[in-house]
DNA sequence: TACCAATCAGTAAACGCTTGCAGGATGGAG
DNA sequence: CTCCATCCTGCAAGCGTTTACTGATTGGTA
């Protein structure tokens, strides 16, 4: 195999534990002897091994990022935020699929995770989930992003302020029917949804209109089911001018559905969506956009914040700005 | 912290070595002793510490995803097929960034995942790339995607059939003077945009069309980079009535650059793409479709292959198959 | 009945680090 | 010149598993 720590020390002509300080740059360490240590060791081809060091020093030196999905583009976007924050450090990054429900885990997280990993961010799962809420009893290192929490740090935009911003742009344009593609029909805790909704709500209530529960469907956050629930919401009674989606790709389903039903979007009916994806521009989408990398990155920091200061660590939330940028999906309504 | 296997030993009445063997399933123990032990096990919380069995056996139990970007649709994807093939079985999957020209890393791939991993997949990285060729020399265990290999086991699309499938479908339909959107300007080995490239190439040969590099431009396989190229192209002298994008990012991004010059895509100009991109629908792009998860999936099962059987392990070539979907994007040229 | 293979279980030696503890220099202060 | 604090280094005890080996049963066979 590879050389070992004790090799590298004979070599070098001193203990293990001098090559052992030396390479990690602990203080007490002769820059003589460190210079020859480093020089020897790079000459054996010498690299620690992570499992020693790790079952030696009770540290894993690796976090975890926790995620339902990781192809689609919020998480894989908040992903690679991660990832850039700890290529900075030496730290690894493992990938730990969570809370998906079409692929249900056996084992429970908090084991899963136990001596595999010092700290984790999750991303889009509320703290009250389940394996989520476990792992903070436990009194596991966590991060939270895309959700806001009062029991461990969490980076997030003002889900209320995103979905009033959209709405008031709506209504701005002179919209009153405005509906709402909304994500998951079971009310499970889902707080990113429901905070958008309240802010929908509040909008629509600010400028004297009721708001209608016949204006909502709902489209699981995926396209298809963007694309479900616009056509679910072109056959109700009463059908909105105008459609506030709480994701872009539910938008691009619902694009996709006024497309087959031959209206167009910004024309026929106003489309507002959430997340500024990289696709909205070409989908001439209207969205409130987030800065996805940039919170997986602070959610990153905040986690080594919290790993070096230790117990009194006081958990932090960051709610991140978002910009909602107007194109040619949101329009006046057809009459005016 | 939390129980060791001593502690399980004692409990149950047996040594840890019995433990150990009861836990993993493995032969000769009584089926009652295993019975005890996991029960055991269970009622103390015990979970094996991953540092002290790797460290003890020299496996890590880890297969590392070496990716150049993680957010990119393909990449993504890519990965979230290797974590499905993963989750069946025990394996930890470490996400290693290799190979982004704007981030490049200090330490030695090689280094990296030595003792980190037992194996590892690359996404898009040449078998010819520095730091992978590295690796194989070391005779890292190593599976690709994205481009076949003789060296080690590789899963990939046929991309000269892909260039010229795309391009066929492009001559059926009368058009004569056929430009493409490139990758990178540099051609330092990228095998899958010269392979697509020469399918172009023969393509056009084959129907006595000679190929002219003034109706080339390249995008670096980016949106923004599509955009640019096929700005380009619409300043070139003579303009092509199609063009053949080598991934539908780019032909987003050519998309976008068509209308500002208020150009229909499947009017003025048709167009191809390549990937089977979410979003190629939404963009009616034609599109050469590839099946990424599964080809990521593929890749990991390869390498779980190689991982058990070892030394006479023979490397495999798997070329999955391509869908030419045909969409508006793609018409006859405006004079049929 | 004697013998052997197959099963089951325990002992203890790694695996390759980290780190508390202690000892030897060294140099400045008193 | 003595004393002490500081710096440097080595010793050796873990860290928590895995896995040869060895030994003890057991049941089947000749």
């Amino acid at each position: 195999m590879s050389a070992t720590i004790r090799e590298v020390a004979t070599a070098a002509g001193v203990s293990t534990a001098t090559v052992s300080r030396a390479l990690r740059g602990l203080p007490y360490v002769d820059e003589a002897t460190r210079r020859r240590v480093v020089e020897t060791a790079q000459r054996l081809d010498y690299v620690a091994s992570p499992s020693a060091s790790r079952l030696a020093s009770g540290r894993t030196g690796t976090i975890a990022v926790l995620t339902p999905y990781v192809a689609r583009w919020f998480f894989a976007t908040v992903i690679s935020g991660v990832a850039m924050a700890l290529t900075e450090g030496p730290l690894d990054l493992l990938l730990v699929e969570v809370g998906n429900p079409e692929r249900p885990s056996t084992v429970p997280l908090e084991q899963r995770l136990r001596s595999r990993a010092d700290g984790a961010v999750a991303i889009a799962l509320p703290d009250d989930h389940p394996e989520i809420s476990q792992l903070i009893e436990h009194d596991f290192p966590l991060t939270v992003v895309g959700s806001l929490s009062d029991r461990v740090s969490s980076v997030a935009i003002n889900d209320i302020e995103t979905g009033r911003l959209a709405t008031q742009h709506l209504i701005n344009l002179g919209h009153r029917d405005i509906g709402l593609i909304s994500g998951a029909t079971n009310d499970d805790g889902f707080a990113t949804q429901d905070d958008r909704t309240d802010g929908y709500n509040e909008a629509l209530t600010r400028n004297g209109i009721t708001p209608s529960p016949s204006l909502t469907s709902f489209g699981s956050f995926t396209r298809e089911g963007g694309e479900r629930a616009m056509v679910e919401l072109l056959s109700r009674e009463t059908t909105p001018t105008a459609v506030f989606c709480l994701s872009d790709e539910m938008a691009f389903g619902a694009i996709i559905a006024l497309r087959r039903h031959g209206l167009t979007p910004g024309i026929d009916v106003a489309l507002v969506g959430v997340d500024g994806h990289p696709q909205s521009e070409l989908a001439n989408l209207t969205t409130v956009a987030q800065p996805v990398a940039e919170m997986g990155r602070l959610a990153a920091l905040a986690l080594q914040e919290k790993l070096s200061v230790g117990e009194s660590y006081v958990p932090s939330k960051q709610s991140v700005s978002v910009e909602l940028i107007v194109r040619s999906s949101s329009a006046p309504p057809k009459g005016n």
